[in-house]
RNA sequence: GGGCUUGUAGAUCAGUUGGAAGAUCGCUGCCUUUGCAAGGCAGAGGCCCUGGGUUCGAAUCCCAGCAAGUCCA
């Protein structure tokens, strides 16, 4: 990075000057002439401990009203906050930084942003460092970004660098720091494909807030390189700034831990209810935490042996063993981080993420997972779901969760459960295969412990613990984890999908869509653009190109006297591409054709009933299951549609029949669909990111739809009245994955023939079963019953007949030395009734049993007594070679074998 | 989106190389006991998840589906 970038007028002005740090080497500006180092961790460490650094004591309200309020003074207007799930992005899953809300399209400069300068306190979640939480004092998964933001392009700079700092050393002036503690030090920043210049702010070791001048953005061919990647100037650049709310509480009190700063009252309940005296009032203890705060703030503890190490100098200073420390030590951290991981889940849940197997949701899982897992280590019993409660009593700032912790309640008991569940089969597992190397005398081998975590979800520790119950020992190295990644680290292939004819597409202008405006005409004139291989782009269309899970419509054009099928519609940047049906002669037709084209109306038709049907169907679902219903994906086909909703229980059948009610009733009451074309800002304003349910749509105007209660950013072609969807009939349910569940359904005439498909189901089972219909359930269970009753008697009856064959046949026998041998033909037995034979012959110690019958083929069983078999008589074998003769197969075991052929 | 694991009696699970479907708990009846806990004897209870395939023969092997568990991106 340029050093000129870092030559800014504010710190001249303001007597400034810039310094190279003694320890670490980095540039950086202070006005304390006498300062020899950048004020970061570990060059300064923390100082701010037991010595708060502003004028007042702040909680999380007042600072967070503060910052706002302040910014607001100057000139930004304050913006309401984003979910943490990312609903408008698809490439992360979580808000990680208040940037993250304005990303793709507001930094594109493609959309504007929703005010300029604005102000926001963004929540965010953050999981990378998880296991420096609570053991460094200073990690939290979850906290607020506080920025102030200003979106400039060429032609209208709001502010940049100068002012940022201004308003930046105000806010800390106003906070009343000592403005010769304050040191603002160059770092080059980069991140998500864009870069710039960047200045964190410390104070007393701690980073209180980062400012970065967003500017660059990555490219092959720039010439800016930064950490290895090459970029080129923006013509839009932003401030991008970001206050750690917490940060500046935990400043302004003082501490030993941020966690006692942000949620005292949270932490002070688990400590009680886990039996630790927490009392930062008693010197000693404050002063053990301190230091631990202290030097943690110099080092990554989420690595094993930097713990140990943290232990070891923390113990010598106040004169311990470290053993000791780490047992006053580890309940503590772990309530800590218990109280942030709930925090956490408050916001992840009162935000709508639903625990699942996959994708968030799974964060969510892991989450609470370690959060119950920790509860069980310090022997706290109550339900989550009551710390959760703690929290969100805490935060009258969020009334949203408190409305939603009914849901959350329900959620977390599941999981709870759930959870449960899997320890219990997992310690069986565990167990079982720990006596098996108990037998053998061996240890168990890491590879079954990483199998019982990465199949069965059992922590290593547990096996462990389950693992010496039964005494065998278990090995686990530190790396345990990176073993369990380095299974699933295969290549992952990305595929970039080629536009064809891309260098050609680029040429044509945008094709005019007429659907929207006149979504009932089905015939239309267009002229030919351009024509390759199959494949036609006319100036405008009527024929819908695939997207947002509808499929493209089907069509004719007609050019002079020739007919042309039209069997798929693309859209690449706005150009359509008609594909038509190969045919035998070349395409008569070149550039400046008139064709007359003309929509599949039926297919068409069949495709707007199911997809108004699935924008009812959503909405009545969340009628039915609740708020946190969530659409994670839908298709729809022209004979029936699927619909993916995010809900945490199977659905109930109960639950489907009020579904399906609902949405004939929104079909019934006719209502009109309305759909505008708005400014993106102003829609998420208005409506919120429920809109982006099926997506995010690229571009600043979005289609806004409305069918019903439901509004969605949609594209797809609708009926213009609810009632023109017909009947909608619900086929079936799926989980398809935990947490997700999938909706089939069918709209209009494929509604009929579902109906009619039923019904003769319904009709061809009665009439097999000569019943009525309604008889069916009892009639089916009538006769099963039976079939189970008659199977027994078969079973029955076949050993009785059995034996009594074997009665009739016992005087038969031969002797042959020390053993009586029996062969003989039972036709028409088959090989059940045979063996049962043999067995009942063999029964006696020293028979030997021959049977055959001609059943299917030929069938062979024999049998042999203990004594015969002990002997050496192996039935196995001789049936085998008589099985071979009969050119089929057979065997056994020496006492018991079967054949045929 | 990818990987791995599992579907057998009401419950928890065995089931060896493919060759007669089992154990424990629970359930029913009888016996023992003042009563309970328990013990003894007898018995009921199985579409071995579904559908294909291989085979003389499949709970077991192969394929597809359904249901469930779990790790990762």
């Amino acid at each position: 990075m340029l050093e000129e970038e870092y030559d800014i007028n504010f710190f001249y002005e303001n007597g400034f000057i810039r310094k190279q740090c003694q320890k670490c080497g980095s540039y950086f500006w202070t006005r304390d002439r006498d300062r020899d180092t950048c004020g970061d961790a570990p060059c300064d460490p923390y100082s701010f401990i037991g010595n708060p650094v502003f004028k007042k004591k702040f909680n999380l309200a007042q600072m967070r009203e503060f910052y706002l309020s302040y910014f607001e003074k100057n000139g930004h207007t304050r913006i309401e906050r984003y979910p943490v799930i990312a609903r408008w992005r698809n490439d992360i899953y979580l808000t990680i930084a208040s940037i993250a809300d304005f990303q793709p399209f507001v930094t594109s400069g493609q959309v504007a942003p929703p005010a300029n300068p604005l102000t926001i306190s963004q929540p965010c979640i953050r999981l990378s460092d998880l296991d420096a939480v609570g053991r460094s004092g200073r990690h939290l998964t979850t906290f607020e970004m506080m920025a102030h933001h200003a979106f400039n392009k060429k032609d209208n700079e709001i502010y940049w660098k100068d002012q940022t700092l201004q308003l930046c050393d105000g806010l800390l002036n106003e906070l009343g720091v000592d403005p010769f503690a304050v040191t603002y030090k160059e770092e080059p920043w980069a991140g998500g494909g864009n870069a710039g210049a960047c200045v964190e702010v410390l104070i007393g070791g701690l980073e209180v807030a980062t400012l970065v001048f967003m500017n660059l953005r990555q490219s092959k061919d720039g010439d800016i390189v930064i950490k290895g990647d090459t970029y080129r100037k923006m013509d839009n650049y932003i401030v991008d700034t970001g206050y750690g709310l917490e940060r500046l509480v935990w400043a302004s009190q003082g501490t030993p831990t941020v966690y006692d700063a942000i949620f005292p009252e949270v932490v002070g309940e688990l400590m009680e209810l886990a039996g630790v005296e927490h009392r930062l009032e008693d010197k000693d203890y404050a002063n053990i935490l301190s230091q631990n705060a202290r030097l943690a703030g110099l080092m990554d503890v989420s690595e094993k042996a930097n713990l140990l190490e943290l232990r070891k100098q923390v113990a010598s200073n106040i004169g311990i063993t470290a053993d000791k420390l780490g047992t006053i030590m580890e309940p503590v951290e772990t309530a800590y981080a218990i109280a942030d991981h709930a925090r956490c889940i408050t916001f992840m849940m009162g935000d709508g993420i639903i625990p699942s197997n996959v994708k968030a949701g799974y964060l969510a899982r892991l989450v609470i997972r370690r959060t119950m897992k920790m509860m069980q280590d310090l022997g706290i019993t109550i339900p989550l779901s009551d710390i959760i409660q703690m929290h969100i009593n805490h935060l009258p700032e969020y009334p949203e969760f408190a409305d939603r912790f009914d849901v959350i309640n329900d959620i977390l008991d599941n999981e709870e459960k759930k959870f449960q569940e899997t320890l219990q089969r997992g310690k069986k597992l565990i167990q079982k295969s720990a006596k098996h190397y108990k037998k053998k005398g061996e240890k168990m081998p890491l590879d079954t412990v990483i199998d019982m975590y990465d199949s069965h979800g059992i922590p290593a520790e547990i096996s462990k613990e389950a693992a010496s119950e039964v005494g065998v020992e278990v090995e686990l190295p530190d790396n345990f984890y990176s073993l369990v990644a380095e299974r699933h680290s295969r290549s992952v292939q990305e595929e970039e999908k080629e536009i064809p004819h891309a260098g050609r597409l680029k040429k044509l202008p945008p094709t005019k869509r007429l659907f929207y405006d006149e979504p009932k005409r089905m015939e239309f004139e267009a002229v030919v653009l351009d024509v390759f291989d199959n494949n036609i782009v006319l100036d405008s269309t009527l024929l819908y190109p695939e997207g947002g899970g509808q499929p493209p419509d089907h069509g004719t054009f007609m050019v002079d006297d020739s007919l042309l099928k039209v069997i798929d519609v693309q859209i690449f940047d706005g150009v359509v591409i008609h594909t038509i049906e190969e045919i035998e002669d070349e395409l008569h037709i070149r550039k400046g054709d008139m064709v007359t084209g003309k929509v599949d109306e039926k297919r068409r038709m069949a495709h707007a009933r199911n997809h108004t049907a699935t924008h009812i169907i959503n909405d009545a679902a969340r009628q039915v299951l609740g708020e946190h219903i969530w659409q994670a994906g839908a298709q729809k086909f022209a004979d029936r549609a699927r619909l993916d909703i995010s809900h945490y229980k199977r659905i109930a059948p109960e639950e489907i029949n009020e579904i399906e009610m609902i949405a004939n009733q929104m079909v019934m009451e006719n209502k009109r669909v309305i759909s505008e074309w708005m400014d993106r800002s102003t829609a998420e304003k208005r409506y919120g990111f429920c809109l982006y349910q099926g997506g995010v749509p690229p571009g600043d105007r979005i289609r806004v739809l409305h069918v019903g209660n439901d509004i969605e950013a949609c594209a797809g072609t609708h009926c213009t009245f609810t009632g023109q969807v017909g009947p909608i009939k619900i086929l079936k349910t799926e989980r398809i994955q935990d947490g997700v569940e999938r909706i089939e359904y069918a709209a209009g005439e494929a509604a009929v023939v579902a109906f009619q498909t039923r019904d003769k189901l319904l009709r061809s089972s009665a009439e097999t079963l000569r019943v009525a219909p309604e008889q069916l359930p009892s009639t089916i269970e009538r006769f099963f019953t039976e079939w189970k009753e008659f199977k027994k008697e078969n079973i029955r009856l076949k050993k009785e007949l059995a034996e009594s064959r074997v009665n009739h046949l016992i005087e038969n026998t031969e002797q042959i030395k020390e053993i009586r041998f029996i062969s003989s033909r039972v036709d028409g037995a088959d090989a059940d009734e045979l063996t049962r034979m043999a067995g009942e012959f063999a029964s006696s110690d020293d028979i030997v049993a021959l049977l055959l019958s001609d059943h299917e083929g030929v069938k062979i069983a024999a049998a042999a007594g203990d004594s015969a078999v002990s002997k050496g008589v192996n039935v196995g074998n001789i049936v085998r070679e008589i099985a071979s003769l009969t050119g089929g197969g057979g065997g056994g075991k020496p006492s018991m074998a079967r054949g045929g052929g």
